[in-house]
DNA sequence: GGTCAATGGTTATTGACAATAACTATATCT
DNA sequence: AGATATAGTTATTGTCAATAACCATTGACC
């Protein structure tokens, strides 16, 4: 089912006045952000994939190995929440917890091939569902608005 | 207490790879929209005061005698939502309901003087605390910046 | 070598938040 | 009048993520 008008932020109704909040960048953030949110379930054609369950699985599959606190720091994540996430996967046998034997406090993570397979799906998926979101900006405004976003939130 | 590290989105770590997430636009979003978050109650001096409800009092304060179902419309929420996040604002005696006389189901919101008094500072707080946000960009930039991200949300 | 602090990970508890559903009251349509 | 729709509230539920407490292992230091 698509996320009912209520919830959906599009819709941008400009016979009332917003006060100040239009010439807020945070609020066009946040806009912007929830649009994206709630249709990525939809896009990903499984509603228990969120953008942060993706994410996780994207970065587990770029640094073969990672510990799961090295995981957390990337994406700003708690260390529980890391946990949950990849919980989350294992039960799906996308990832596998290997021990270190160097340190056997920690694990490596590791996309098993199931893992490969979703994720090398989702990444097409997810793909197509951000070039949706952006349909309205030609290429180099594209580029310039993630050049912006960038700055912004890698400080 | 500043947000602490672990929630701090902002600490980007170029020495890992983030796989296909760096050529994202939903992701840069959610990454800014979270940095804007995590600061936004120590910028206004209030924890309890997230951008929503401050998004609430700015609305209501531009619309004076909005109804509560035309609130949610506006802010893309749900009835409930508003009637909470208003029920906040009515505790703190920042608007007040007055009974519509010609439909008696609805109210009519309004600022009252202390919700006025309130809206001023917060919105030079916000305003301040947006400013922050995007000292990394210039007023150019910013401008195109809340250009394209409009065209993105009001679709 | 033995204690003690620090680190990786999990579990338990809690709180915030928002959505749906159900309910009350009022309005509208026929 | 009776059926239906609408404004608003309340009740219930589920998700999510954060903190705190916990276990196991490591490493530093005396």
């Amino acid at each position: 089912m698509a996320a009912n008008s209520r919830n959906d932020p599009r819709l941008f109704d400009s016979s009332y006045s917003y006060g100040q909040l239009t010439s807020l960048t945070g609020f066009a953030l946040r806009r912007a952000s929830l649009l994206d949110f709630g249709k990525f379930g939809d896009s990903v054609g499984d509603r228990a994939i969120t953008p942060l369950r993706y994410s996780l699985l994207e970065v587990v599959g770029a640094n073969p190995g990672l510990q799961q606190v090295e995981l957390a720091k990337i994406l700003g994540l708690s260390k529980p929440a890391a946990t949950l996430g990849l919980d989350f996967w294992e039960k799906r046998n996308c990832i596998s917890r290997r021990k270190d034997r160097d340190d056997r406090r920690s694990y490596g993570i590791y996309l098993t091939e199931q893992g490969e397979a979703t994720l090398a799906q989702l990444r097409d998926n997810v793909r197509q569902h951000d070039e949706r979101l952006t349909t309205c900006l030609s290429d180099e405004e594209l580029l310039q608005l993630r050049t912006l976003l960038r700055r912004i939130y890698s400080g």
